[in-house]
DNA sequence: ATTGAAAATCACAGCCG
DNA sequence: CGGCTGTGATTTTCAAT
């Protein structure tokens, strides 16, 4: 069982998404109520922890960084979790570590300027944590991130509880 | 080569990345310059196409969406692999499409209430789609997502043009 | 949730290095 | 060209309803 939005709460969440900047003046408007019911919305989003912050969406491609990698990594038993975790977090272009099921441990995502960048993550940060048995790197050729996805996902949570029904 | 940071503009990205809604006036404050040369900066950078948009960041945990899903896909070539791209863009839960090197084809990344909901978005939604052949899916039972990255990430990025040397 | 007024902030202009 | 300061206009905040 989760939180529960309104309407109103979704269509914030919706345009926010889109213009996380937008003032709250415009936000009112396109939602029908006045400035401070929506100032109120939000902070109260914040509080209950719907909305973890403001982020701005960056284009890595343009900073040199065009491309995603995913890295499967098989640890040995020997090392605890958390510590290969810990490890981990401290290398530079992983942006997300999770311990996943099926054939392989730790799915990594990271992302790097090029062959020799992957090469560097890979032979000087990845291969030296103690605790990694295996590695295999499945590069992106081309990646699809669905903006409207937000969207398409909030019009389906309006006053629910996230879970289906059989 | 791509683009060129200052320093400010790389603080610029890390204070927005932490409060997308910060005020000009507290930006200003922070990089040491006045309200209108920060505006200004933001501006650029948003023309410039690095930043994209100010988003926000939803815990989609709280909303009932609890569960990180990376589905392989595997096709068979009758199709066009930009049909089948397309009819996955119409699939609700999915948040990313990739096409990737390796033994698979695809990676869709998409976030789930549980295992009901999983099964109706695989047997609903994926299988139905013409030209896949083999779907195997993976599911995240931790994520970590490094809060950090953005900073780190753009602290090596001053000044660069994010190729590596040899 | 609304209104209305006070306080803070922003955008725009013209001006300097 | 990139930045600063001024001003008027907007926006945000706060109180009372």
């Amino acid at each position: 069982m989760s939180e529960t939005l309104d309407a109103v709460d979704v269509r914030l969440l919706q345009l926010l998404d889109l213009d996380g900047r937008a003032s709250l003046r415009s936000l009112a408007e396109a939602v029908g109520l006045s400035g401070p019911a929506v100032a109120d919305r939000i902070s109260r989003l914040t509080e209950r922890g719907i909305i973890r912050r403001f982020a701005v969406d960056i284009d890595w491609a343009r900073l040199g960084l065009p491309t995603l990698a995913h890295i499967a990594l098989l640890t040995d038993k020997t090392q605890h979790i958390e510590t290969v975790m810990s490890r981990l977090r401290e290398v530079e272009r992983i942006e997300e570590i999770s311990i996943v099921t099926g054939s392989i441990d730790l799915l990594v995502r990271a992302r790097v300027a090029d062959l020799v960048d992957l090469r560097r993550l890979l032979v000087e940060r990845i291969w030296p944590i103690e605790g990694i048995q295996r590695v295999e790197t499945t590069l992106a050729v081309e990646t699809l991130a669905l903006p409207d996805f937000t969207a398409a996902l909030l019009t389906d949570r309006t006053t629910s509880d996230g879970s289906s029904r059989s």
